[in-house]
DNA sequence: TGACAAGTACGACATCATGTCGCACTATAC
DNA sequence: GTATAGTGCGACATGATGTCGTACTTGTCA
């Protein structure tokens, strides 16, 4: 149950999904394609079947502007991409590359306070 | 600086290299490909030159048989990776993902212990 | 010095994923 | 029923990737 990945424009419809909730072909396309020289119907169509395809978002046709909603989670599929990185590059652990950005600095105070709590919990 | 990603064939040879320290193009051959039919000669050749390109690796050319090394660690590599994937879909923040990898149990004991102690010492 | 083995450089190709477009078809509204 | 909006999907251009073939270079050994 490896999650595949998403390329530009697919993370694009994603992200606006994740942050919507759900929306129509319509929406997305305002949205992701403001002031798009041309129509892009298509694209978007072509970008949300697919999607659908890959079982990242399942659409509701009661009216004829389908409504289209996120199967996965922004976390799931954030958590997802981790793993596979882990496991192709780590050998599975986490623990490196964290090692890696604490060395470098590059987690904010507020996030390592915040990981700190979660560890906590899970004890 | 953002890292690029690799393919699968790029990161088997990055993966063998930093295993290894350093190879040469027949070495990284005869482990990548064990019992090729046939040659892969200009295959890794060639990785071996998109890598060098990218900026992956560098070759001591001393010998007529080059010697190849990691330019980036494999630590690096993954934390930069994971460092585009927050960008990408988390706001580039780390903690959501982990979130979810501690509710899903994603995480060893050991490895969430060795967090914890990170982010102790980092205090 | 010449011939052979091993290695490098790189153009070329097939394949695949991706983003885009176009067009036929369907449903809805007036 | 005609116009408008939406869906379904084939098709294509592009770029990345993995592979192959071949020409060129370097080193070895008789």
């Amino acid at each position: 149950m490896t999650i595949p990945r998403l390329a530009n424009a697919e993370l694009a419809v994603m992200n606006r999904l994740w942050d919507e909730g759900s929306a129509t072909a319509r929406q997305l396309r305002e949205h992701i394609y403001p002031d798009a020289a041309r129509p892009m119907h298509g694209t978007i169509q072509r970008l949300l079947q697919r999607l659908e395809d890959k079982g990242f978002v399942c659409r509701n046709s009661d009216r004829a502007a389908h409504v289209f909603s996120p199967r996965i989670g922004r976390r799931a599929y954030a958590a997802g991409r981790l793993e596979s990185l882990a496991d192709r590059v780590t050998g599975g652990s986490f623990v490196p590359m964290i090692t890696h950005l604490l060395e470098e600095r590059r987690l904010s105070d507020a996030d390592m306070e915040h990981l700190r709590r979660l560890l906590e919990e899970e004890r």
